[in-house]
DNA sequence: TTATTATATTGCAATATTACGATAAATAAT
DNA sequence: ATTATTTATCGTAATATTGCAATATAATAA
């Protein structure tokens, strides 16, 4: 097979499943972290930072951008990415449930 | 080439990317979220609450347990996973860390 | 128009992931 | 010891991801 069967899951698994599969790559974290630090987003200069062809990067710009956790806008010549807040505030809500049921368990077999 | 290049980025870069994309499959979330609904660790009915054959769902809770989102200990005939608050704490971390600096930046180009 | 600059796309090779049937391993029950 | 039960592993096919060179596209500058 190969494929996911996302049909069989809900929009909301599929949603979130999406998201973090988008930060599951180092490359990806580390553009995450590159946008946060620089206060503009003047964003060309993300090739230079890391240590990956322009190609490369250029890929995982769009995957960031296709999971909704970034955005684009063209800027002249160069094209501005930033950190999508939407995106961002779900996967924390996600995880903050998470956490909270976790550490509210009586009942922690392991 | 097809392998990432991890031996490019931090250890604090490959955690997360490594937990994020153990979290990146709409099964793997359909688990955490079965973990979090059951008050006890009885996991072998994971295979029945998935759209799944067993030795796939076996192998979405190896990744899991390999990225340490989940741990598991031997119960008799069955084993007993559960998630590990640790790890869902450090992606909580990281995660409201981005949330409290994306809310903050004025200057938001997109 | 002709560069120059910035980013995207294409094509391809190497590798990883997903899924499952068949089978193995390990414990519990008879 | 034999049989069920539960989970893991092996083998394999289909598909996806990663990475980059080469090239294309698009906007600005000369």
């Amino acid at each position: 097979m190969g494929a996911s069967k996302t049909e069989h899951f809900s929009d909301k698994q599929n949603q979130i499943a999406a998201m973090a599969k988008a930060i599951g790559h180092p490359a990806r974290v580390a553009i995450i972290e590159y946008l946060l630090s620089v206060d503009t987003c003047i964003c060309g200069d993300i090739v230079n930072v890391l240590p990956l062809a322009q190609p490369t990067v250029s890929q995982h710009l769009k995957e960031l951008k296709n999971a909704g956790i970034i955005k684009g806008s063209i800027e002249g010549t160069a094209i501005c990415y930033c950190l999508n807040p939407d995106a961002i505030n779900v996967l924390e809500a996600f995880f903050a449930h998470i956490t909270i049921n976790v550490n509210n368990k009586k009942t922690n077999c392991c």
